[in-house]
DNA sequence: AACACGGGGTC
DNA sequence: GACCCAGTGTT
């Protein structure tokens, strides 16, 4: 049949080249279903260099499902702080429970019921079906996206309906009978990361390039425009005094962390944080006003605030405002 | 089908 | 700056 993916003969020259040239990722020098579930959580939309060190944390503080199921979630935040998409630690702190509720405490190895698990989707079910328990299902991250798409020359936006489809079968079509799914599908995220990458592909040193019908690798995967963005303003109070620093406990965006929070008063600006957000491009304004004007904040110490949870935007106003607090009190004229 | 959701890295 | 990343949930 012409287009057919033939990609299934290449297994043994791409699993050969995965156990010359994979990486010693810490999450692949163990198979327990919950440090995969753990990895794969962190691992969603985010680089495996910056999940590193947060999973090695994760997996001390919290070393098993029961672990996780029985922590409060200030701590789970606490420890998930400066990685982003904070309701993947919400989502996997419910898993745990859920797997202790429904499983016993066992991560299941069904791929339906590990799907109907918070924050479980298409793909963790996939991953964890194949990294922990060596059993067949198709693993398309982005990695793999891109590997394939190349591959089969997939014209189709990866991202739209018929392109997920594609990409679907494909990972279908090259997984094994028995055992060997947890390298294969290894192999082809590696070959993604190390090789087949999104920019200057090295097709040179790639294991299967007898088999890659791309003719211009470069332009590979094609995605759906991405919207436009939209700049906006908000303004945020900055409230100290002896007892230290007030904020916010959060019920939107960050729910469960602290923040400063939104006012409408005018006043002098005292610091500008601009950052990015989805297809937002956000001006945070933060001006100094006293406790005495609001209520329903709490107050830490600076002592605390290192350690609880608080997003990396509002973070960094917060050393900014401290830096500059310092610097006026070193030249000696505190008229703020 | 489109959008919300973070943060850090790369070129 | 634009683009990318071991995606999922909601509308």
């Amino acid at each position: 049949m012409p287009g057919s993916f033939a990609a299934a003969g290449r297994r043994a020259e791409l699993v050969a080249w995965y156990r010359g040239h994979g990486r010693d990722l810490p999450w692949r020098r163990r198979t327990d279903a919950y440090a995969v579930l753990v990895s794969e959580f962190m691992c969603q939309q985010t680089t495996v260099a910056a999940v590193i060190p947060y999973f090695e944390r994760w997996m001390a503080a919290f070393p098993t499902v029961r672990a996780l199921a029985e922590a409060d979630e200030e701590s789970v935040l606490g420890l998930w702080q400066g990685l982003g998409y904070y309701s993947r630690a919400r989502n996997l702190h419910r898993a745990a429970r859920a797997v202790v509720e429904r499983h016993g405490g066992e991560v299941p190895d069904d791929w339906d019921a590990l799907r109907a698990l918070p924050g479980v989707g298409e793909y963790t079910a996939g991953a964890v079906v194949a990294f922990a328990f060596d059993r067949p299902a198709p693993v398309v991250d982005a990695n793999v996206a891109r590997v394939l798409a190349r591959w089969m020359d997939l014209r189709e936006p990866v991202d739209s309906t018929a392109g997920r489809v594609a990409l679907r079968e494909a990972a279908r079509a090259l997984q094994p009978e028995g055992a060997g799914a947890r390298e294969i599908n290894s192999a082809v995220m590696e070959l993604g990361a190390l090789v087949c990458k999104p920019r200057a592909p090295l097709c040179l040193a790639c294991p299967v390039r007898g088999g890659c019908r791309a003719t211009e690798p470069e332009l590979l995967p094609v995605k759906r425009p991405r919207a436009a963005v939209t700049e906006v303003t908000e303004r945020r109070a900055f409230v100290v005094d002896t007892a230290g620093l007030h904020l916010l406990r959060s019920t939107g965006r960050w729910r469960g962390m602290w923040i400063l929070p939104e006012t409408a008063a005018g006043g002098e600006i005292a610091h500008v944080e601009r950052y990015p957000i989805t297809r937002y491009r956000v001006r945070m304004e933060v001006v100094r006003q006293s406790p005495a004007e609001w209520s329903g904040l709490r107050a830490f110490g600076w002592d605390e605030v290192p350690s609880i949870p608080i997003p990396s935007p509002h973070r960094r106003a917060i050393e900014a405002l401290v830096a500059k607090g310092r610097a006026v009190h070193r030249e000696g004229h505190d008229e703020v």
